[in-house]
This record gives structure tokens, C-alpha cells and sequence, in this order.
RNA sequence: CGGGGCGUGGCGCAGCCUGGUAGCGCACACGCUUGGGGUGCGUGUGGUCGCCGGUUCAAAUCCGGCCGCCCCGACCA
């Protein structure tokens, strides 16, 4: 399904002298200026990320890139249950039934569920579905744990894989089987649910933006755009280097509409039946897509310290055997010291391949920070310290190994805040205010994403269809808290419009 | 489902036109060498050429059928 190797010389100019190329593509990914999509699905195995699987539209996910969603998912997980969510589990499979239960999910989510409709050598009485989304599972369940008000808030979360059938899938962007969590929690009021709704939001908007160091609008979705069966779709959307928008999480306000679906009813303080008010929030691996495309570069990956399975890697030289035994002492010695301090720490000893290539190998991997350590460094009680979020000699320095410690954490504090930084400056650069629409078309039609488009939309559903159908941008999110403006006109229709709105096209 | 392309060691490809029993690069293994930015050399492992049938003394190569995959389109939080 994936190409293993990217198009790239298939559709290299006739010219091209193959020879040469080929042994600079053995060495190097495909430049990101070049072909964007095969550099983002080089760096993915080249960095052993992943793996394309036998099965079509799903990866595997190898111990490097799994370590990356295992510290996110810590993380977020330790946010989640400040809140005040606590995690459950919930089955795979799902009745066929349940999912028509509410009329907009089953049309939403019917076209890419997958069935199962055998077990045991004969077939199943009624058809199981494997969860694209918990959504239905979960409120039968809640149906019958919610009684009283006294049994609201209920604020349940689980990590899990869903499927989804998709019929075009990328690694991590859009595979057919993928890890998320789901959150559902049902509410006695309807503001209640509203401000649990924007609370996750902002969960996941602060986790995106410090953990991961990816830039973010945060903002409400359209009407079309908007979950199957929810009353408000919040989202958090990030800009790719290619111009393209990702849907980076979701939170929805689903009203009461799966409560009536399921029939979850509580008696409230006056003995009256009321159906509760929920909401449902989630985000998934697909943040490991947002990660590599927005930090990454020529040389391979570029991981924020938060997330990177190894933090520091340490890299002993040496020429003559006589030198081997010192250094090496000196660099264990190091990285123990380095360890104790709670950081992530590899030694690489490996005999039989040269430092350049250990250089290299390591910057592929997206390691933030490398420590040089050779015979001059042991005799002036230093050593070099090489950024990756700073690529070449820039990004050197020497640090005495006496405050080697404070010395690290501090460069990978600045790794940290400078890798945002950069992908800050690049979606600032290709985000664009317009007011006339024939340069919106233009600007569209260009080659590449295009870009983050802020515009003046009216809202309604025409513009925002005729939008979509002549520049295949759809609306990605209309900021929160916006002062009303009176003098704003629809970039369409040039009716009053009083919220400015992100345009893209997207993942 | 419509249009286009491709199936040859793990990966990328050549060989096919003009049949003679498979080759190159990378990767991998071993040895020496090298080591502060992807060292160099040597030796070696590995393939019923997508599948089935036909033609022929002989098929990766020619003929027929089938299967699979990829790209574009349709579709899609």
C-alpha cells in the first residue's frame, strides 16, 4: 500500500544521473523541499518509527516510536486524572445495533466500521462491530450506572485501539487501526457539560503546545465539520510545513442527544427525570505524525526533549587503543551521573562503525542532544555538546564536565523552547489574512498546502460549501473569544460577518 | 468501481524486445583497516524470477488466464 521507497526517482528528470543519485538515497531521506510526503514517510522508517504491516492501512509501531507515545500518554494521563476522570475499560466489539441508535453517529461513522459477523466457526445471531469510537458502548453502560444526580459527574476515560476503514491511510496520520484515548462524561447541567467540554480542550491545548512543542488555534468547528451526533465540536489544529492543517484533538459537547439515544435519565434534587448532558474528548497517535512533520528536517527527526525515548546520547572517541579505557571509563562514568539525575541517557559503545556515522545515525533518530567525549575532551575535563534543535557547528559548544548536569538540563530546557519556537515561526509565516476572495482562490491553487487562511466567514453553510468545492480548504476552526466586529464582511457573500475563521486544507 | 502503472534475494533495480537455466547496488555476516561528521578493501550468506496453464529440446524472457500491490479519481471527525 505505502510506497516503501518514495517516487522520487520515478520521477526524477530524465537527466539525472542515477549512479550518483542512488548512493546519496541510500544515505540521505528524500529533502523535505523536495517531495514532502515521501520525506515524512522516509524519516518514519529510516528513525525505525514504525513499519508498514501485511495488513492494509495498518502499522506497526516500533519500540522507538512507541516509546514516544508511551511518555505523551503519561503525561496526558497525568493531566486527564487532574481533572477528575478516572480510566475504565471498555469492550472491542460493539452490537451492530447500538450504533443506529443515534441517527447522525451511524450515518457518520457506518461507511468505515468493520464487521464481524463469524466467531466459534458459525455465524454471530447479530453482527458485532469493532469500536471506530466507544461513544454507544459507553452510554448503554452509563444508562444503567446513572440514577441520581448524586451519581453525576461521571468522568470516565480509556486508552484503547479503534478501526476505522479508511480508504486512503498514511502512517500515523490516518491508519486503519490506531491508539487513542476517549474520554465520556455525563453532567447534570447543560453548563456543566459546557465547561468540561472547554476544559479538555484547554487540556489538550497546553499539552500540545509545552509537551510536544507544536503551535497550535484552538477553536470551535463548523457545522459540517463537526462530530457525528454532537451539538459543539471543539478542536485544536496545528499547521504543517507543507502548508496542510492537522486536526490535532477533539472535544465535543454532545448535548443530550446520546443520553436520550440510551435512555440515561437521573432524578435531580427536585425528584424530576432528566436526561444528563455529556461530552466526549480525545486525541490519538496521530500527534506522532504532528511531531515528526513539524519538528523534522533534512538530517531526520527532531524530538522535543519531553517525549524523546533517549534525551542524551554520549558518543566516545577514541584513535589509538591506548585511548579506548579512559574514554570509555569517562563516558560511562557520565552517563551514569546523567542517569541519577533522571534523564534519558544512551552510551553508544558500538565498535566497528565511526563517530560521523553515530553522529549521524543519532540525528536521524532525533535525539536532542549529543555529548562528544574523545581523549582532549578527558584531558580538559570538558566535553561537546551538540544540539540538534541548532543543526552544524552552531549548535556546539563545550561544557565542563564539573557542571555537566545543570549544564544538560538547561540546554534541554532551551531544545525544548526553541524547537516551539521554530515551528511557531514557520505556521506565522504561512498564515495569511484575507479579505478579497479571488486571492484566497489564488493562494489555494498555488502548489503546496497553502496555508492557514483567516478570513471573515458569515456561517453560513453555502460559503462555507462554495469555499471548500473551488479551493479545497474547509474550515478548521473559528477561534474562541473573539471581540465582535461590526465591520466585518463574509469573504464570499459580503454579508456582516461577526467571527473570523481558519481556513485550510487539511489531512 | 473508472483511468494509469508495477510484480526478479530484506530493499531498490537490470536482464525480457532478439528463449540457453539469474546479475548489480545497498543491507546483512566475518576479517583486516579506519575512527573529532555517513572510512576503505576483501571474503561470504541469501532468489522454485507473483500464481496457474500453454508453446518449445529448453521459458524470468513468447502466448493465455488469474491474483496481488501502488498512483490518480470517487469517498472520508
Amino acid at each position: 500500500m505505502y510506497l516503501r521507497e518514495p517516487l522520487t526517482q520515478l520521477l526524477a528528470s530524465p537527466d539525472t544521473i542515477f549512479s550518483m543519485a542512488d548512493k546519496m538515497d541510500e544515505k540521505k531521506v528524500t529533502p523535505r523541499s523536495q517531495d514532502f510526503a515521501a520525506w515524512y514517510n522516509d524519516l518514519i522508517i529510516r528513525a525505525e518509527l514504525a513499519d508498514y504491516s501485511p495488513v492494509r492501512g495498518c502499522i506497526v509501531f516500533r519500540p522507538d516510536g512507541f516509546a514516544i507515545w508511551e511518555n505523551l500518554r503519561d503525561e496526558l494521563d497525568r493531566r486527564i486524572r487532574q481533572t477528575g476522570a478516572r480510566n475504565a475499560y471498555f469492550p472491542l466489539f460493539i452490537p451492530q445495533s447500538f450504533l443506529k441508535k443515534e441517527a447522525e453517529h451511524v450515518e457518520g461513522f457506518a461507511p468505515e466500521v468493520a464487521v464481524v459477523t463469524h466467531g466459534g466457526g458459525k455465524q454471530l445471531e447479530e453482527p458485532l462491530i469493532v469500536r471506530p469510537t466507544s461513544e454507544t458502548i459507553i452510554n448503554h453502560m452509563f444508562a444503567q450506572w446513572i440514577h441520581s444526580y448524586r451519581d453525576l459527574p461521571l468522568m470516565i476515560n480509556q486508552w484503547c485501539n479503534v478501526v476505522r476503514w479508511e480508504m486512503r491511510t498514511r502512517p500515523f496520520l490516518r491508519t486503519a487501526e490506531f491508539l487513542w484515548q476517549e474520554g465520556h462524561t455525563a453532567h447534570a447541567t447543560r453548563q456543566e457539560a459546557e465547561h468540561e467540554t472547554l476544559l479538555m480542550l484547554e487540556v489538550y491545548r497546553s499539552f500540545v503546545e509545552d509537551f510536544l512543542a507544536i503551535p497550535l488555534i484552538a477553536g470551535r468547528k463548523s457545522a459540517a465539520e463537526r462530530f457525528p451526533g454532537a451539538e459543539q465540536t471543539y478542536t485544536i489544529e496545528s499547521l504543517m510545513p507543507d502548508g496542510r492543517a492537522l486536526q490535532c484533538g477533539t472535544s465535543h459537547y454532545l448535548g443530550q442527544n446520546f443520553a436520550k439515544a440510551f435512555d440515561i435519565r437521573f432524578l435531580d434534587e427536585n425528584n424530576e427525570l432528566q436526561h444528563p448532558h455529556q461530552t466526549s474528548w480525545g486525541v490519538s497517535t496521530r500527534l506522532l505524525g504532528a511531531i515528526v512533520m513539524s519538528h523534522g528536517d533534512d538530517q531526520g527527526l527532531r524530538l522535543p526533549p519531553s517525549v524523546a525515548s533517549t534525551q542524551v546520547v554520549i558518543v566516545p572517541i577514541w584513535r589509538k587503543a591506548g585511548e579506548t579505557a579512559k574514554v570509555l571509563s569517562v563516558a560511562r562514568d557520565l552517563a551514569g551521573k546523567l542517569t541519577d539525575a533522571g534523564l534519558r541517557v544512551k552510551n553508544d559503545e558500538r565498535e566497528g562503525v565511526t563517530p560521523g556515522f553515530k553522529f549521524n545515525d543519532w540525528e536521524m533518530r532525533g535525539v536532542p542532544l549529543r555529548l562528544e567525549i574523545g581523549p582532549r575532551d578527558v584531558a580538559a575535563g570538558e566535553v561537546v555538546a551538540a544540539r540538534r534543535d541548532i543543526p552544524g557547528p552552531p549548535g556546539k559548544s563545550k561544557v565542563q564536565l564539573a557542571e555537566i548536569v545543570t549544564s544538560v538540563r538547561a540546554m534541554l530546557g532551551q531544545i525544548q523552547a526553541n524547537l516551539y519556537r521554530q515551528a511557531k515561526a514557520q505556521v506565522d509565516s504561512n498564515t495569511r489574512q484575507f479579505d478579497d476572495y479571488a486571492q484566497l482562490r489564488a493562494q489555494m491553487e498555488d502548489e503546496g498546502g497553502g496555508g492557514f487562511a483567516e478570513l471573515y466567514w458569515c456561517g453560513n453553510a453555502r460559503c462555507e460549501t462554495r469555499i471548500r468545492e473551488e479551493t479545497r480548504a474547509t474550515c478548521r476552526a473559528i477561534p474562541l473569544n473573539q471581540s465582535p466586529d461590526q465591520n466585518g464582511r463574509c469573504i464570499v457573500c459580503r454579508e456582516p460577518a461577526a467571527e473570523r475563521a481558519f481556513f485550510a486544507k487539511a489531512y
